[in-house]
DNA sequence: GCAAATATAATAGTATTACTATCAAATAAT
DNA sequence: ATTATTTGATAGTAATACTATTATATTTGC
């Protein structure tokens, strides 16, 4: 995968951020293992503490670019979904028949993550890994309210209504646009998990993809 | 609402509790209690030293029963399950019309929770907020592998087997009856998230359910 | 009604977590 | 070369997540 537009930089809320990691090298090297740790030992169990260990540098130099570790996660996630919606821009801009648009977005939401090389000290793979695993813990907290008022999900939220809207556009007398959105962006996820784990409880494997179920799923509504 | 077998208690796995808090009173209690507590501070705040404050009681006492918050957590919800799945079977084993059967088991699980006088400890309305906000971490882990070889989540795998049973029994040529029953229970309660945190996210108010979403979102499928 | 068994409470103690503060050393900017 | 900024090292605190021990109730069996 190759970027087209070298400059560009996933846009992050200032405020989940002490100091921006992009903006240094002890920075990019807190979000690239942060990454490979969380998703070795998970969100649970990673610490500052390990992470610097793992990097060969201090606990407190860590804590001078996030506030603590759920800040962190904010930022992996928003620069995740920032990165989706940047795939789903370019994959879908040019299509201008609705419906092959709203498959398009289906499909770049429930397709296999691949690595993009325009930012090497992020693997997609793994970040959309730790996306599927602990994104939710993210906002299933009792600071959700305040957080949100702060922007720490805009883009998400963003995310979120263009699908939704995209829905309206091949049907505009469909009376759940926004709940059907978030059906197919949490539950795309939430297949990969039941894949692995609970692979009794969905009907998603390497022959039929969470991509058919919700194509089905959407465009039977729709009609 | 009553409970008809006045007898009947909730079958959890023995696993799960190190003594069975339904045996005492100190273990009733505790159920209660962390409910409330639960609810009002959220998990990741729970301790049992505040539990153990709440309810005149000492913190070892507690860990008596329950090994850890995580273990307390894996009842609480296995109970609710284990709820759920009374209710289900009650509403809808006369049923015989496959589709009425689906349409009355989308209704139980994605109505508002009403109190359960049957069981005076357990306050079902609070508990059906933890499920909401708390489940998902308790699935979220490095831990899900053994502890479901352990059979902590068998009463929900068992409850999304039965949906998705009744889904084959309207639509055999359904292709993804276990899928759209995970998508039916964890979807359920997630708009009913978005309800209170995120009500740009969903359609789901007043005036449209989220029962009305899902029988347009599972009859169309299975049409 | 009393002894034995069991349950609960009180206290203390440990390792880890989640930070904050301070100061020194390295690096970069002017 | 001086100053400012960033990072590293060390130490310290309060809270968490337990375990262990012993004392005190309470229940049960005979």
């Amino acid at each position: 995968m190759e970027r087209l537009l070298k400059t560009m930089k996933i846009g992050i809320n200032e405020k989940i951020y002490l100091k921006d990691p992009e903006s240094s090298d002890l920075g990019k090297r807190i979000l690239e293992h942060s990454i490979n740790l969380i998703n070795e030992i998970g969100f649970e169990n990673f610490t500052f503490r390990k992470l610097g260990t793992l990097i060969g540098s201090n606990e407190s130099s860590i804590y001078r670019y996030f506030e603590n570790k759920h800040k962190l996660l904010l930022y992996l996630s928003s620069w995740y979904w920032g990165w989706l919606e940047y795939q789903l821009v370019l994959a879908t801009n040019a299509i201008t028949n609705p419906s092959e648009k709203l498959k398009k977005t289906i499909e770049i939401f429930t397709k296999k993550t691949e690595i993009d090389s325009s930012f090497p000290h992020i693997n997609e793979v793994l970040l959309n890994r730790i996306i599927i695993n602990e994104y939710s813990k993210s906002y299933l907290t009792k600071e959700v309210e305040q957080e949100n008022k702060d922007g720490y999900f805009e883009i998400y939220k963003r995310l979120i209504e263009r699908i939704s809207q995209m829905i309206t556009n091949v049907n505009a007398d469909y009376k759940y646009p926004a709940s059907l959105a978030s059906t197919i962006l949490e539950g795309s996820f939430h297949q990969y998990f039941l894949q692995e784990h609970f692979p009794s409880l969905t009907n998603c494997d390497e022959n039929n993809t969470p991509s058919a179920y919700f194509n089905d799923l959407v465009f039977k509504s729709l009609k």
